[in-house]
DNA sequence: ATGCGTGCAAACGATTTGCAGCCGG
DNA sequence: CCGGCTGCAAATCGTTTGCACGCAT
């Protein structure tokens, strides 16, 4: 169902290597650096299409631009993102999930889910920063 | 510093009504219904305003729109949101915040944001769905 | 009187979509 | 060959901004 295209290809690859969020323009930027160029709506497309699959993790920023990466567990946790570069640290937090769990039954409530990310700047960028 | 005007009085006035969580736009129409209407602008801009005088709540949807509430405290919170009637509890979380900044600490992150809601069904809700 | 606040429309940035041609299966 | 995929540009959507005028202080 899912038609292999060099530019799909190109997509994956990319995001294989790097396993950090990036946003779908950084993305299209670095596949034309790599002179494999795909249209900016292909890569939307695309990047889409892998995280309905289940195959990306998405995340959107404070700003509310999209972040996508390929995911690395599929069982739940959070991430840690560099603000700056994406860097990304995938972490899960017994201690958080129980809080979650705990102060929202504390309140009557059932069913709880949580959303919980963390923006930081990693080390590297931010001794680049001067 | 901050002038009183019209508008703005209208804006608070309908927040302080609810105190559940609007988009701009949505406020935008309540407002033009009540006879009060002010530009969209106006209301982006008034509530970006109270927002950052710590008088609002705000967070952004799944979809990427920012949704406004009135504060019922200053100090920074979190929220329990009823995802059936959207009953809202403010809550916080020394423990959360500690782990936050801990974890990210630990991997070498700086400048630590979290971005953390808690989704629940109250037990009214609970109760009525059987 | 001053100059912040307002309204309107144009500008914006991220994302989506219409459509004709391309190409993978 | 056929229909999904692509590229491009135009279209959305939420939000922001430039500017001239109005009104709160």
């Amino acid at each position: 169902m899912q038609r292999m295209t060099k530019q799909r290809a190109a997509i994956a690859e990319l995001l294989e290597s790097t396993h950090d969020f990036k946003s779908a323009q950084q993305l299209h930027d670095l596949l034309r650096e790599r002179g494999e160029a795909a249209g900016l709506a292909t890569v939307y497309r695309t990047l889409q299409n892998l995280a309905e699959a289940g195959e990306l993790d998405a995340l959107r920023t404070e700003e509310g631009e999209m972040l996508y990466r390929m995911c690395e567990r599929a069982e739940h946790h959070h991430h840690l993102v560099c603000r700056s570069c994406g860097k990304t640290v995938e972490i899960d937090g017994p201690t958080v999930e129980d809080w979650a769990q705990r102060v929202g039954g504390s309140f009557g409530f059932s069913e709880i889910e949580h959303t919980i990310e963390l923006f930081g700047t990693c080390a590297q960028c931010a001794g680049m920063r001067v």
